[in-house]
DNA sequence: TGTACATCAGTGAACGCGCGTTCACTGATGTAC
DNA sequence: TGTACATCAGTGAACGCGCGTTCACTGATGTAC
């Protein structure tokens, strides 16, 4: 079973987006690594060819995760709010283009290829360790991203805003998931997109998926 | 080992305030029952006199933290944002004082006696059944208590914004503590503070505890 | 008032189970000669 | 080119361990008479 040189790593990243899925819509406690190891076409007695232990996969993909979500703010993937496709997307800012694509029910179904801050950022508080420092970087990478396309409207200064922004955005995910009712979560969602950006009322177009084929 | 009448409500109290406290600061999974037991000063043997389940006890323990919360709120708490101390208490706005209290570094370091909404959400969302339901039910009762005290300043309606102002809130605090370093986790405490309440420059007293003896 | 019995909150050991991890083994490929 | 050996990704069974849960037992209290 050896095959070219790049097999390998090949697999080891078969592993790790799995492990970034159901990571995400199970958190990683209730994940197994025979679930994993399954879900990526392989048994649980090669896992450990690849990583030393559980806690070094939860730390690659989480770098994952975090990676696609910051991809997509650079608009490295198509459905990034750079190039959001929908009603009144020409005329609507990059914020309230980024608000309605995170903000929109679709990512609030998509829990295991959405946005990993509002479903890890508390295991990687209570982890502490190389999973905090490298959140703590991409987090700030993201507001990086953010910073420069805020709108300097109010008297506050650009990086308070998207910190804000971020915030509302990361909250209102987190809320709507937690409501059973579809209709308050859509209230809360709608909101907290108006709160970030009151200019845009306009349709709520846009695809919130990392993946390619988010189930 | 029969005492009063009140003594068996008195133990499965004790149990679901530990629960409560070990459930938000490690999480319900990495939790086990005998610690649990440990915390409220009993061994293992005794919990089925008390509980059906763990997932019991969860539900229990997530209405007894969102109701800290709730009462909070409502002012029946010395450290309610309604009353809160500290400098220019007096002439900040409630919704101020609220976000003060709330996005305090106090409340960051202080997980077990805080607010479940950013650490149980995503377990909640997970777990579905009445435990999502009663975290709905309390939810709109959280925000029914923000919106009679939010201000008309816009054009969105009080019940969008005050929506918009629990989900910064609760993201602010959320990425704050997956942040390792805790001058970032200020930046991101004080910005969101300020997205929520401009107004309001003052200084951040208030203590954000929900015990009274916190750790 | 005194005695015998019932109750039941709490104890502590035991149970199966699934977890993370280990390990002897397999077999397809690369290398040596 | 052909053969013998080394490598190592992946298999599948096994391991200890801690979990949620069960259960026989304890002993202080309430009740019956």
């Amino acid at each position: 079973m050896r095959y070219g040189p790049d097999h390998k790593e090949q697999t080891r990243r078969r592993i790790i987006d799995a492990a970034a899925e159901l990571f995400r819509e199970k958190g990683p406690e209730a994940t197994a690594l025979p679930e994993v190891m399954a879900a990526a076409g392989l048994t649980v007695g090669g896992f450990y060819r690849h990583f030393e232990s559980k806690d070094e996969l939860f730390l690659a993909a989480l770098e994952r995760a975090m990676g696609q979500t910051l991809d997509l703010l650079r608009g490295k993937d198509k459905e990034s709010p750079a190039q959001a496709r929908g009603a009144g997307t020409g005329k609507d800012s990059w914020i309230a283009r980024a608000a309605a694509v995170y903000l929109h029910p679709a990512h609030r179904a998509n829990v295991a290829g959405g946005c990993p801050l509002p479903v890890l950022s508390s295991e990687v508080a209570r982890r502490g360790g190389p999973a905090r420092r490298r959140f703590e970087d991409t987090l700030v990478d993201i507001v990086d991203e953010v910073e420069p396309r805020m709108p300097s409207g109010t008297d506050l200064p650009p990086r308070e805003r998207s910190w804000g922004f971020l915030a509302t955005l990361v909250g209102g995910l987190l809320l709507a998931r937690g409501v059973d009712d579809d209709g308050l979560a859509d209230e809360i969602l709608t909101a907290c997109r108006h709160a970030v950006a009151p200019e845009a009322r306009t349709g709520d177009r846009g695809a919130p998926d990392h993946e390619e084929d988010a189930s």
